[in-house]
DNA sequence: CTGTTAGCGCGTTCAC
DNA sequence: GTGAACGCGCTAACAG
């Protein structure tokens, strides 16, 4: 059994107002008493019990994450931005993972409560407006990350403007057959749609320019380079085949590269791709992308959501709203489409 | 403020002590009472304080994980294996981030008291003599994954027949110029020494097919992809150059393709690559590497300290060793040296 | 400056 | 079957 503070107090022969004071430096202590007492904790190896701490002050010194699929790339670089402000502040981590439309709708109506941290994160899960409000008025601060509601604050990009971004360059490099494959839309997940966004993006790129949308050249399946890489099969086999893809995301890129690959089409030749992330191994695979600020994300949103720790009126008269900004980085997987219109 | 189990009660017109036993679905409790505060806890929308309950029951529903570089790409796949088994029996995950040795020490100081979580999983770090002694007797159960001291129970592979399997794998190929790479062996951060006992596995397969090992064949820097890259040039700059490289991570592996890309030197025809690992790029990039069950190793730990958790006892009588088995795994980045050998 | 005491919210005896 | 009281370990407010 560990040592208690009581049983601190004992051995130095003060009371356990003493202990708690010196435990939690406070000015007035005698230089000698706070001596005593700190011999007493050595001896003892004494360490006060976290939770009890936590159930009278009322405060964790934990923040809470939710994030979905948590092991994808992008989430584990928020991830490393949130944890870059935490060390700082000397606050531990709880993560919630989540995979199931279950386990969101029982987070979202649970954490609220807020008794295990003093400040929520939520990654890329966009809350109805029932679950907003919850959030709104829980016990603890929330800020959103990649993910959107009116009246919550959060920290995103522009996904329309990225998706317009990725399209114009391909369009700027001559293309036309400009394809889009992205994971599935209308997400049960009730996600912030992003991908939805890019594609708005992309429509009005080729809108802009004039270029017809086709159906067939626009893809959805779930998320993954696997389904990614069924897809730019299906794509390639058409009669009349895209010269540039553009995929929703780097993961799915990577899909689109392998089936390239499979199929012996030369990237960026006579193929172009085009990501969106710019995740690690973009850079490995030489992939053109847009970049957008993953780790930044996490170390904003964490710091936004201090202010309101430690200022918790704030939240009540302020919906922020923090924009990251996008970048085209070109790498080699896209070029000028092939000058003969193949086939 | 959030309603307690007082005023549920109240509304309810019973004792909290009823309450409490609907909430953990005693049996003792009549019908008509139960539903009458159900109903209170419906329309006070009323959830029980974790932090109160943990402090009451001493149970927390939580467990503790001690990761470094939780970034890294091995270890979000064990925490992912982790995650799986979490999920089933509703716990919750605390993450403790290492990237310092300061960090480090800290946390073998304190975790031990093990208030927040009811068991602990450490990766990678292995605990000296003293800590050990700690941990073991901490308050909770703790398992180590991918780090040892024989004092507690663990789940490892064998690093040295890796390191051996993987440099067999370049001898049998008609390698005899083999370099080896990897992070820093004699790590202040005491980590399990995985890349040393590959060193040593790397020695005994040179020693066995009566290669003489070359010191400027191995060089050692921080972990990371751009640190390989820089020592692959080091090597290719050799009057003799190797004709096969084993970096002892697939991270690595990556700087040097990176680095014989820019080089202009092509893989597999004149130099041979091996990681070690098999994370989720090495498949992208066609890298032939050791397989090690990643995921795996995060349910075995988790499934192991849960066993441990419901048998406390257990715990005392045996210290536990699972190995994990390891594969080549075969690609596109390893095959016969150039038939001349060149310069 | 410091000891004492009242909670924090809930689980758990123990009598009724 | 159920209410009341005590305790988990600590912080904070209040005397002294």
């Amino acid at each position: 059994m560990p040592a208690t503070i009581r049983d601190v107090a004992k051995r130095a022969g003060v009371g356990v107002g003493t202990v708690s004071r010196v435990l939690n430096n406070h000015p007035s202590v005698r230089e000698s008493t706070r001596r005593r007492v700190e011999e007493a904790i050595a001896a003892l190896n004494y360490r006060p019990n976290t939770i009890a701490r936590q159930l009278s002050s009322g405060k964790t010194a934990n923040i809470g994450v939710v994030a979905p699929f948590f092991i994808r790339p992008s989430s584990v670089e928020r991830l490393r931005g949130v944890e870059t402000v935490l060390v700082e502040r000397q606050y531990d981590l709880i993560l919630y993972n989540v995979e199931t439309k279950k386990k969101r709708d029982e987070l979202f109506q649970t954490l609220p409560r807020g008794d295990m941290f003093d400040g929520l994160l939520v990654f890329t899960l966009s809350p109805n407006d029932d679950e907003a409000e919850r959030l709104r008025h829980a016990a603890v601060p929330v800020v959103l990350v990649d993910a959107f509601h009116p009246a919550l604050s959060r920290v995103v990009i522009d996904d329309i403007e990225g998706g317009y971004m990725a399209t114009k360059h391909l369009i700027d490099l001559g293309h036309t057959r400009i394809a889009y494959i992205s994971d599935i839309l209308e997400s049960p997940f009730e996600f912030v749609g992003a991908s939805a966004q890019r594609y708005q993006g992309y429509r009005r790129a080729l809108h802009e320019a004039g270029i017809e949308f086709r159906p067939e050249y626009y893809l959805q399946d779930q998320h993954g380079a696997p389904q990614a890489q069924a897809m730019t099969h299906r794509l390639l086999s058409l009669a009349e085949p895209p010269t540039a893809i553009f995929a929703a995301s780097d993961t799915q890129a990577i899909g689109v590269l392998r089936a390239a690959k499979e199929r012996n089409v030369a990237v960026p030749e006579q193929l172009s791709v085009m990501g969106f992330d710019d995740i690690e191994v973009a850079e490995y695979l030489n992939l053109t992308t847009i970049h957008q600020p993953l780790f930044t994300s996490g170390v904003e949103g964490a710091e936004l959501l201090f202010r309101y720790i430690e200022n918790p009126d704030e939240l009540r008269h302020e919906v922020k709203e923090v924009l990251l900004p996008l970048r085209l980085i070109q790498r080699q997987t896209t070029a000028p489409p092939p000058s003969h219109t193949t086939r």
